[in-house]
RNA sequence: GCCCGGGUGGCGGAAUUGGUAGACGCGCCGGACUCAAAAUCCGGUGGUGGCAACACCAUGCGAGUUCGAGUCUCGCCCCGGGCACCA
């Protein structure tokens, strides 16, 4: 039995592809072009099957598009600078730049075994000053144009190991390493002024007609624009005024407290005097910075003792600090209206504060405090629930009990406006606009627009980072690198022993005269975030060998990417800073190009099931076999646990290396099943029993086509006139399968394209008769079936199209067209409902009327027998689809 | 906690976007070939009942809209992604 011999084939095509520069792209404007890019990789250590599926997703739509007459662009490079090569370096005492080096060498390898269709000439990689170099420029010249800024602002601080916490690295609120607790501390730190852009980035997500709704709706949210109300409260006693940001100034009757974040100017003056209330800030510090530590955080306030006066009815409302006021969003301080804010309800019931309710529905009695409280205890719990209202003597009241009471903008309310307003129903649109007037009339507050998003924070005190391009001097401040000094480049010779930026501790790397007046001053030792370099990778690979960031006409031909393919976890911050990023270069001259990404796949992550040992150790798939019903470990027959599935990680070692599948089945093999198993944007299980399949499946491809059932025609012949009905039926299926596939590549509907080559395969395997044309349908079939799975298994692919007596690579090889006549049908099946039961199947000539649909389907034996004699009462008929009989 | 997804046979998934639920594949069962095994080929395979024709049940749970709901609406449950210093 022949077997299809990968071991030779894919090498050979990968060397043939290279020598002949297949993929290599050039900038030709007189072609169309198609840019598509899946997010590059951080060299980690090797690739697993998890990542490849990225890559194999990004490869077909590379070669269908080649293969559609485009000038294609598909490059790969390295998101170089992170984390992980520092806690290498601590771990193993190698240099970052070592590990990484290294990982990009083995990862390369890897990539270029599974032949993916890369201009390999523009590997591009972020950690090498020829790369950021570029990106001190630009930061540069966002300097100048004011979109980068510094101010103060919360890290996570180890009080141990004397260093700055990534949150990942803030374990249950303690250091991972020293175990301590984990303390907020204010830094200077660089920003880049996103909110600029805010309502840009809002209002153009609308044009990104190609992206996922998913991740529109996460962009948008993420923005968080509001239309609210600043306010200000006058503090009792005192001559200054809390200001406060609210989306609800329309309940600003209902208001019972104001609430600060820990981090306000005014909790640090109270908590100068008030020793309680400074622990209690330091213990709100302890929660970290991430908003989940925040928002999940038992909700905690502390009585400062201040007052705020309201504004209209000259209430004094008591000022707490409150752990869930975040000081990025608003002013860092808020009222709070218990009656209509589930958490301002719950605060207040803990504190014992009032609760007010200021709007209602309009149909119902308004039930007070002491009315309520006079309830039976069972009449009072009908009010827990729901909307606050429930039927007492037959009357439906209101009271806000344990839920706030939230309104729609649909409805309107009876309003409790104290006097700036007499009319007996609003919407919260025209209450709130009453509310601001009256507020601006006292000199209290205005309109305000709020937003969520919070300026872009780029500074790390890390070392494997781009360095920050600027000099502080004592006497003239903070100080631009001059460009004719850049690159910046990071010093090698550091070492890890001290905790902290060894940038900081460098000897003499950050010791320099000022550039404005020679004195000696200091460099910044911060580094970039690393989001910064993957927010321009893809303006860089138009033109990886410019001398500028990149060359303005390759730019303008190739941007923007016209298919961006990754991962879900992206959706919101590597895509949104690519987006500000293309604005904020614009704004420096750089580009007119806004969006960076005119179509967007979000791809699921590949997972696998997870093994441990009896001590509770994880182990690799390759350490475990299925054995006598269990699963136990090859080296030494112990039993193994069977874990859930999840995600492949290192951690967990449930990672399936690429060799291995390589190795055995052979690149084309994994990429089939990558691509088959399951739709691109949902997640895949990776099991042994589905390669098994998948390269079954090649076999049986490459049977069919090197030793066909009879012989082929040589290519190029003329059809003949006349096919019997099972050559006919090949040929139906052959072209209804082009057209098919080519719709399910535009839309990403990789699995089911290849369910489809499938059941071209089957029927090709079951054509009868071997008469001349016969043979020719079945070639047609089988030049068919390699051309339409060649950007899906490219190296079996070229091996099947030289047996066929191919003259050129699929990979140059035009797509397919298909023949209108031969993709329909001349009958259809109609399915025969009877009260929406399907009773019966009929066949019709293709569109024939409503009135012959139905009376055929009466006139079905099954259909009768299930009317049972009973009276039709109407008969509804779409055509070619279905008849439903209604009795 | 907040934002966004997902849930269909033993398993991965398909379903012309409101019209025959389960395409294609995996697994399993039976058969052929073989001394035997592997490989390959042929047939079967949602569940329950029935010799069968067939009937009933079935798309996370519960309601609703409709001639007709996996698909639309409302309310729940469970799982996953993100939450600004992981990338």
């Amino acid at each position: 039995m022949a077997r299809y011999n990968f071991r030779d084939s894919e090498p050979k095509w990968q060397a043939v592809w290279s020598e002949r520069g297949t993929f290599t792209a050039t900038t030709d404007p007189s072609r169309p072009k198609f840019y598509v890019l899946e997010m590059f990789p951080y060299p980690s250590g090797r690739l697993h099957v998890g990542h490849v599926r990225n890559y194999a997703i990004g490869d077909v739509v590379a070669r269908y598009k080649r293969a559609r007459g485009f000038n294609v662009l598909h490059p790969m490079g390295w998101d170089a600078f992170g984390l992980p090569a520092e806690n290498a370096a601590i771990a193993s005492r190698v240099h970052p730049a070592e590990w990484t080096f290294e990982n990009i060498r083995v990862m390369g390898e890897q990539l270029r075994m599974i032949g993916l269709a890369y201009d390999w000439d523009r590997e591009v990689a972020t950690c090498t000053p020829d790369y950021y170099r570029h990106e001190q420029k630009m930061f540069l010249d966002f300097l100048k144009a004011g979109l980068a800024y510094r101010k103060e602002s919360t890290v996570n601080w180890d009080p141990v190991e004397h260093t700055v916490l990534a949150n990942e690295q803030v374990i249950e609120g303690r250091g991972w390493r020293s175990g301590a607790l984990v303390e907020k501390r204010k830094l200077t730190q660089w920003f880049l002024r996103i909110t600029e852009f805010a309502d840009e980035l809002l209002d153009d997500i609308a044009t990104l007609d190609r992206w996922p709704d998913r991740v529109r709706v996460m962009q948008a949210n993420w923005i968080g624009r509001s239309v609210g109300a600043r306010m200000r409260f006058r503090l009792q006693g005192r001559d200054d005024r809390l200001e406060v940001f609210t989306t609800r100034p329309d309940t600003i009757f209902g208001a019972s407290f104001c609430a600060l974040s820990p981090d306000h100017p005014l909790s640090e003056e109270a908590a100068a005097t008030d020793p309680r209330l400074a622990e209690f800030i330091a213990e709100c510090r302890r929660l970290g910075t991430s908003e989940e530590a925040i928002e999940t955080a038992e909700k905690q306030g502390y009585d400062t003792g201040l007052r705020a006066v309201h504004p209209f009815d000259g209430r004094e409302l008591p000022i707490y600090v409150a752990n869930f006021v975040l000081m990025e969003y608003g002013t860092g301080a808020i009222f709070g209206c218990p009656a209509h804010d589930q958490r301002d309800l719950d605060f207040a019931r803990k504190y014992g504060l009032t609760v007010r309710p200021v709007l209602w529905p309009t149909t119902v009695r308004r039930l007070d405090d002491e009315a309520f409280a006079a309830l039976p205890p069972e009449t009072q719990a009908l009010f827990e629930t729901g909307a606050g209202v429930a039927t007492v003597d037959g009357e439906a009241q209101f009271h806000v009990a344990g839920t706030a009471f939230s309104a729609t903008d649909a409805e309107t309310y009876g309003y409790d406006l104290g006097d700036l307003t007499d009319r007996p129903a609003l919407s919260v649109s025209e209450a709130k606009e009453i509310a601001i007037a009256g507020l601006a009339a006292r000199d209290s507050g205005e309109p305000s627009i709020g937003y969520r998003l919070r300026d872009w924070g780029v500074s790390r005190q890390r070392y494997w980072g781009c360095p920050i391009p600027v000099i502080h001097c004592a006497d003239c401040g903070v100080v631009p690198v001059p460009e004719a000094d850049l690159p910046v480049e990071l010093p090698h010779d550091v070492n890890f022993d001290r905790p902290g930026n060894p940038l900081d501790h460098h000897p003499t790397w950050k010791h320099v005269p000022c550039p404005s007046c020679g004195r000696p001053a200091v460099r910044e030792t911060d580094t970039f975030d690393t989001f910064v370099e993957s927010s321009w990778y893809f303006l860089r690979y138009c033109s990886p060998k410019a001398d500028t960031a990149f060359d303005r006409a390759d730019a303008d031909y190739w941007m923007p990417v016209d298919q961006y393919i990754g991962g879900i976890e992206h959706a919101v911050l590597h895509l949104l800073y690519s987006r500000f990023f293309m604005r904020a270069l614009g704004a420096c001259g750089y580009t007119d190009v806004k969006e960076p990404f005119a179509a967007l796949m979000t791809q699921g992550m590949v997972c696998h099931e997870t093994y441990s040992d009896a001590a509770g150790d994880w182990l690799y798939p390759e350490e475990v076999e299925s054995r006598g019903g269990g699963v136990v470990r090859i080296a030494d027959g112990a039993p193994v646990t069977v874990g859930r599935t999840e995600k492949m990680s290192k951690s967990r070692k449930n990672v399936v290396g690429l060799e291995r599948v390589v190795d055995t089945y052979g690149a084309d093999t994994a990429r089939l099943l990558l691509l088959s198993d399951s739709p691109p944007e949902r997640d895949l299980e990776w099991t042994d029993a589905g390669i098994e399949g998948a390269w079954r499946y090649l076999n049986r491809v490459w049977r069919l086509v090197t030793e066909p059932a009879h012989p082929l025609p040589p290519r190029g012949t003329a059809a003949p006139k006349a096919f019997s009905e099972s050559a006919l039926a090949l040929r139906r299926k052959t072209h209804k399968t082009i057209k098919a596939v080519g719709e399910d590549f535009e839309a990403f509907r990789l699995n089911r394209a290849v369910a489809r080559i499938r059941e071209l395969t089957n029927q090709a395997a079951e054509l009868k008769g071997s008469d001349e044309g016969a043979a020719w349908a079945l070639r047609e079939a089988l030049e068919t079936t390699v051309l339409l799975l060649g950007p899906i298994t490219p190296h079996l692919c070229e091996e099947m199209w030289q047996a066929l007596d191919g003259d050129s690579l699929v990979a140059d090889a035009p797509w397919p067209d298909w023949d209108s006549e031969l993709t329909v049908d001349d009958t259809v099946t109609v399915a025969v409902q009877v009260n929406g039961k399907l009773r019966a199947t009929i066949e019709l000539p293709r569109d024939a009327d409503k009135g012959t649909a139905e009376d055929l389907a009466l006139a079905d034996g099954g259909v009768q027998r299930a009317l049972a004699g009973k009276a039709v009462r109407r008969v509804v008929v779409v055509p070619n689809r279905i008849v439903n009989v209604v009795v």
